[in-house]
DNA sequence: TGTACATCAGTGAACGCGCGTTCACTGATGTAC
DNA sequence: TGTACATCAGTGAACGCGCGTTCACTGATGTAC
């Protein structure tokens, strides 16, 4: 038992180094992952690989999953300091461009383009999911507080779906400030996406205050006060 | 000279028939072009393609550049409509989406995740800005027909690159106004990635409405007054 | 109008490369009695 | 405590594939006199 889990361990290791190696070889090559040069990298022969992981494909989920769980807890980790509503969503926002500047690649293996012939396998969602979830949880406790008009209510046929958004995000929050919230996201993630993608090459080169500036354009459309 | 534009004549068709036939396979195939498949579906020796581009990198610019002034075009004509101002962004941005959902590897390429080792040329600039421009156009004219509150100046460092887009969407158009315009720009975009790339899948289905939601949001923050 | 030459499109073989995956195998580590 | 067996990590060769690019060539089209 005691060497079980001593074999257990060296693997589990092993499995680490795999997937390290593998998020290096993104960061240097970009997207075309290759399992014979992550194997070669190491020191082992590349069919060794296959101990680990079943398939190419089953790798990169294993690096897509860490990479949302290492974005989520970054995200998570901003969210919850204890300032005004408006100064967390900025603060996770900055901290979410600043994940995404250090791992561009894995950015991109994310929000970027599909990679072709991947398709993500159902068990991504839960870790997927967890940027959104600190960021409605911000705009839900500012609701709960009653720092947040609740707005306009939908037309159909977006009501019922932003309900189920809603209630993910937390019961009782109005179905319109839950789909404010999700689009606020969704800004968030295309302007760092722009930036990292190049569109803003040679145009906007002050990319932290401009993406502030934009933060505070979907902050006030969620409306959630911004102290200057 | 009738007979060398006949030749001149030829040589452009068989260039437009490589392009189309490339366009083809990013749409089957994905992001992975290849070269030698695309000679091989139009029939031809792989090496006879290197009579029209130099390169496959050469070819990838061709086809971004095709496809920069495709969604040009479509955005402009749009953008054109007669309608109040924020009617014609809005028409705007529905046609932009139609258009990338009708060509989601075309829209892939020029708003994706950039492609491993290639580095689009100065040359796709030009193409690059017509949507902004059609869509600053807009905002522009709205200002200058003063349906558009001036708003708070840019404080450093935004300022000055704030001017510079000004300028080059047109004179006289305070730089915050610009900024916005840009910011809103790229909002758009980033929710037609969102769901061409699958951030909205089992969340949103009423994609168009959803969008014409968030555009909404944008154009209150820009300014324009969206009549329901 | 006819001829000699230059230009150009297209061929097919080859180079050199890397890839994902499989398979029979060796040798070490763990397990049961 | 010692032995027989099962599990598992890792090897190295191989399969079969596709890729971008080059090169010497053939044959048709265009040009100049």
């Amino acid at each position: 038992m005691k060497a079980a889990s001593l074999r257990a361990r060296v693997r589990a290791e092993m499995t680490e180094e795999i997937k390290t190696v593998a998020k290096r070889h993104l960061a240097e090559e970009g997207a075309n992952l290759s399992l014979r040069a992550v194997a070669r990298d190491i020191g082992m022969a590349s069919s060794a690989v296959y101990r680990y992981f079943a398939s190419r494909d089953e790798l990169l989920t294993a690096l897509i999953i860490d990479a949302y769980d290492s974005l989520g807890a970054a995200a998570e980790s901003a969210a919850a300091g204890g300032d005004a509503f408006a100064r967390r969503w900025i603060d996770t926002g900055h901290a979410v461009r600043e994940w995404a500047l250090a791992r561009p690649h894995e950015w991109a293996l994310i929000y970027g383009s599909p990679v072709p012939g991947y398709a993500a396998p159902r068990d991504t969602v839960t870790s997927a999911i967890r940027v959104i979830l600190a960021l409605g949880g911000i705009v839900a406790e500012a609701h709960a507080a009653g720092a947040l008009p609740d707005g306009e209510p939908l037309a159909e046929p977006l009501a019922p779906e932003a309900r189920s958004v809603a209630d993910v995000l937390a019961p009782g929050l109005p179905p319109q400030v839950a789909f404010r919230a999700l689009g606020g996201w969704l800004q968030l993630c295309g302007a760092i996406s722009a930036e990292l993608f190049g569109q803003l090459q040679n145009t906007v080169e002050a990319r932290r205050e401009f993406l502030e500036f934009q933060m505070r354009g979907t902050l006030a459309w969620i409306g959630l006060e911004v102290t200057p």
